[in-house]
DNA sequence: GATGAATGAGTCTTCATTCAT
DNA sequence: AATGAATGAAGACTCATTCAT
């Protein structure tokens, strides 16, 4: 049960397959429609065009995804467990839909089809929580913008590693404990 | 003085600019030509075609850029020099030409020109760095693989941070040092 | 009444039309399209593409023709018959509808658009007529392969005499007799 | 000796080998001068344009080929004879050098690049040489222009059928008399 | 909800041709 | 004689989108 898909997230899931190998100039609209086994103009019947398309799947998913994140981080106490708990959800998510992850979170791209004055929610939620790791004394003083980033950069560059390694794709949670320890040796500090 | 670029010079730095901001795909001949300003028809007698120009002006940069970071690892001793004055001049090389960064080290699209047994010569080099390094005894038995990618994360994201933080941009180099330490504990470990 | 041509006859029949007079290379799919009254674009949802807008076209009415001339080789019963019967049809093709005549049976270069299995029909047809009427005793030995091709050499290329004869075309059924007249003194020898 | 091509005659007949098998469309003036191993530039300095230089290279040796026709016409005394020649000179031009002979006789396109009161003198031969073979009583009174059509045919497009005959092309001459005899018999009437 | 047909603008690419050198 | 660089026009084809049904 659950598994009858709406026409609707039949074709955003098309779309972030599709786009998550070659990015959403690379995507047609034909393709995504051939994919799904509609005719293009059904797509249009759900999304006013490409650009909503594209940002309404989007956003639908990240907000998810931060939201779940947001859900995760206030579930534990200490900065380390929070980071750890995070990076380990990160892991699984990858492994449990690749397609998407690399949608959210690669595609860089996407930033053009998004809203004026859209900020993205995960990395603001890792600056709070640095912050008032911060606070509480639990890491020591540091630029929580340029931390943020190195942490997801570990997180997202060992993604691409996973993705790219042949000749099967490689699984990233056995590596989260690894990937948690080492950002969390970057915030530490000395 | 010795300014004077050539023609096929120019078509790769226009190539460049523009591919840094919207990705291969996000770019037309067109557009190129345009700014170039010389006429479509022009580009072809540079080039064989769109994909054979991305390919040949990635390469040329990649290479040169990979070789000059292997020529810093050789000048020095120590592991944490190596990584300490690669990460530098990352830096460096994102504050004096951010457009050709981006375009070598952040459009992953690119990969999808690449010959068959193309093998990036970045992440080559960090794996060998890293794995004599465990050799000597400097850093700890790690997965050198993952390790790397997430050096290759830090300095990689951070980038993508200065590139988009507004007003202006950020500069790269005042980061060097925090960065550099930052990686330096990834593999340090404990 | 029943004049109604869908769209994709009409791309057919004009591609027919122009075809016959400069040959594939020399018509381009604006000027088809502009013929027809659609846009470039309308054709492809028609045909794949170029290729294969000719090869059906041609395949569709060579078979028909082939199929027409087939039939009536059935209907006759000594190989005199046969050879009057199907030069008359050719005569009466050409005169009724000049265009898809020379299509088919003159632009020769549009051999180079077939399925590398393709067999061409009417060749055939007349190799297997000839070869009967050998067996039957009604035309001596000969080689069949030489001679179908002089006997379509006569209707060719007296349809070429008519095509270009000024200042208006020849009709070729008044010369129908005389063609088979000498057709037929071809194979039946001394 | 004599082997020596100037560039204009390489021009000639690198032009005459693509065009016999893909028409004057389908060869571009890149090809030619690939081929031919200038540049492109170069042609211009040889010809005015494609066109002059298509119609040049057709002239120059469809004139040559009538003449030598027309003087072993005039060699021979009876028509039979005369026939019997001329197609044994054909013949013998397929055999030694195909492109060539594909390039006059059978690319008709070639048509469109002549200029305006041009007339074909091959046709023109056969015409007058019929005719004469009429009022000395040799062939019966009969329709000479469309004779002289089925005579070309059945030497043309037995070409044809050696052109495409495969696995490799066959040769023209032995067919020589089977060829000439039908034509004998063509115009010899009952 | 869905589709087939259509389209104008745009894609990459090739064309014949020119011209300074 | 020859060439490399250039170009405007045209080539085939794809794009996102619309609309009558």
């Amino acid at each position: 049960m659950g598994k009858q898909l709406t026409t609707k997230e039949k074709i955003g899931r098309a779309a972030i397959a599709l786009m998550a190998e070659r990015g959403p100039d690379g995507v047609s609209m034909r393709e995504i429609a051939t994919v799904v086994g509609v005719s293009e103009a059904a797509l249009y019947r759900h999304f006013a065009n490409k650009n909503e398309l594209i940002w309404e799947v989007f956003a639908t998913h990240y907000d998810a995804f931060a939201g779940s994140l947001s859900e995760i981080e206030r579930q534990h106490d200490s900065f380390e467990d929070k980071l750890t708990a995070m990076i380990a959800a990160c892991c699984e998510f990858f492994d449990r839909d690749c397609d998407l992850f690399v949608f959210l979170l690669i595609a860089q791209h996407i930033q053009r089809f998004a809203p004026k004055d859209y900020t993205a929610a995960l990395p603001a939620l890792l600056h709070q929580t640095l912050a008032a790791a911060i606070v509480t004394g639990e890491v020591p003083e540091c630029d929580v913008k340029v931390n943020a980033a190195m942490i997801m950069g570990c997180v997202i560059q060992t993604s691409l590693y996973c993705l790219y390694s042949k000749p099967e794709m490689k699984q990233m949670t056995p590596l989260a404990r690894d990937i948690s320890g080492a950002c969390w040796r970057i915030v530490k500090g000395v």
